[in-house]
DNA sequence: CTGAAAGCGCTTACAG
DNA sequence: CTGAAAGCGCTTACAG
């Protein structure tokens, strides 16, 4: 077997009869070359199918234009489809995406990153802010460009684009309250090293304190992020003696799993009990009843993550965090109550 | 600013008074190496914070232990899932993942084929059979390891790691029409260039002319793998005289579209119209009523995509195809008639 | 506008 | 078991 080796820039320089500065000029700064060398080079490029070695491209120039994301996991629609976009959007900036997951595990996270760093990435999308002081100095040690997404913190370590989880959580609360609903519990997917998740929970005894309720009484079931667990902890809530007349749970996840349990107990959505989401996934619509979440702009969140990101690294500054607007999503899976 | 630059294999090899060949040798074939050495080296290594350049490695051995996925879309929960799975089982392995994406289209497939191997991968992984042949072309000159997944040849240009599309979906439609439908019709996605689209309904057309039906006649609307096309599609199909009393969707995506265009007409399901997907995603057991599909192993798909690919890097051989085993889900969506 | 040459940081026969 | 040295294929000041 004759090991077919791709053909090298010394080749394309020998066969357009110029140097391989040339060559790698009319490759990377065309504008620099004249314009009759351009198009022999180009020909030649052409003619032999020349495509830069990357590896050595990586040595020379010292970057990859590869930017590594590291996320919980690509099983939660929400990240699939923010993934999705920043793919799309770094595509046709000319990055490449380089992907790993943590499962939730700040110790995985950690690991992850230095793979991807190891890897040669160019910058790094990470999510949330929360994670151990020793992750942030290895990244600042590095000196690696890195941003959060899916969370918002003005004063991060790191710089954001993302949404107020808090906030929104906040405002949908309130409207729960303004229902009437007094008797809340929340399914949570686990707290620690999940920022997103607790600002959640802090967002609604937020909004039970400014009306003068004992937010400190409030019961939280955290859970794994799937539908048989959210099922499970709204058993364990719904056990409770009064039971809650409303639900609401991190994300539409659990409040699917939620709705199955209620169903399973012969309980009526809304008439019986209320249940809130949290994402505005598809899901989110197709369940009966529908189901009353936050609309959080995945895709626009993803897009803007990559654009950016990739300006961090090619002009070495750090940018103005971005808060994106959530919004409320009120459909059937919710009803005024009297208290 | 004083650019920090890592520690490189000299600084390492100075520190404990070794040759590079040697550091060279304690991180990539410790065996060959004293044990006395070794562990000078590795406490180097340690106290330096040495990790190597990747592009360097890269170059100098000419590979990179990062594997390339073109996945459709990993907006698609099945695509989703079992890039999670080959993703881990990658890392496992020692293998980075670099993902990019086709949106079905095979021109667009082929250039992010270019990127993943102008950006070094080792091998690739590739959704289905049908490509142009400029692309299997390209990946035989570069001589570049790749598999298919999500589907399964044995006579393919490519070997597979999949299930075999056209009698998973020959299987449902055999029970379909033990049950009693004659009056059928087909949702797909677009055929022209998914041979996984094109097989699920070829599977249709076996079952029926096994059947002695006149298969030609089928009613097939194609159309985009989404809740609103699927919904169209089924409104499309619906208003023929007369109308199908089984639709069989191309995924589970188009049947809960499906399911929500009937409700929306007020008929029953599966009273009034019997209606069956295919993936068996989660959604599949959370519509009302819950569909009947086929269940397709993404994440063990995944997996073992990993493990084969490795295998083919690593060894050089071409694999033997593998054909991993669907099944079918009867749930709700699905009534007999008398015909 | 173009070229000669150093340098990027590793790995790997080859010798000993 | 260990080292000297070539080589991987580019990019980029520096000169002209």
């Amino acid at each position: 077997m004759t090991q077919k080796s791709s053909p090298t820039i010394d080749d394309v320089a020998r066969l357009a009869a110029v140097s391989t500065a040339t060559v790698s000029r009319c490759l990377n700064a065309p504008q620099k070359v004249s314009q009759k060398t351009l198009e022999r080079v180009m020909g030649a490029v052409r003619d032999l199918g020349y495509t830069p070695n990357f590896a050595a491209r990586a040595m020379a120039a010292n970057r990859t234009r590869t930017i590594g994301a590291v996320i919980p996991t690509m099983e939660n629609a929400i990240f699939a489809r923010g993934l999705q976009a920043f793919q799309e959007a770094l595509h046709l900036r000319g990055y490449t995406l380089l992907v790993a997951s943590s499962a939730y595990d700040p110790t995985r996270e950690a690991e992850q990153i230095r793979t991807l760093v190891g890897r040669g990435a160019d910058g790094l999308l990470l999510i949330g802010h929360d994670r151990p002081d020793a992750t942030y100095a290895y990244l600042s040690d590095r000196d690696v460009p890195a941003l959060v997404s899916w969370a918002y913190d003005a004063d991060g370590a790191l710089s954001s684009v993302g949404f107020d989880n808090r906030a929104a959580m906040r405002g949908l609360a309130n409207h729960m309250l303004e229902l009437g609903h007094r008797r809340i519990a929340v399914i949570s997917g686990h707290i620690a090293g999940n920022d997103r998740a607790a600002e959640r929970v802090g967002g609604i005894r937020d909004a039970m304190m400014a009306c003068g309720l004992d937010a400190g009484g409030l019961p939280v079931e955290e859970c794994d992020y799937d539908i048989d667990a959210g099922a499970a902890a709204c058993g364990r809530l719904l056990d409770c003696d009064p039971p809650p007349t409303l639900l609401m749970c991190g994300n539409d996840v659990l409040a699917v799993g939620a709705l199955r349990e209620a169903g399973r107990r012969g309980l009526r959505v809304p008439d019986d009990l209320s249940i809130t989401g949290f994402d505005d996934i598809e899901l989110a619509r197709i369940v009966v009843p529908p189901l009353t979440t936050v609309h959080v702009p995945h895709r626009q969140m993803g897009g803007l993550a990559a654009e950016t990101l990739i300006g961090m690294i090619e002009t070495g500054t750090r940018p103005d965090p971005v808060k994106l607007d959530s919004s409320l999503r009120l459909r059937g899976s919710v009803r005024a109550v009297r208290p």
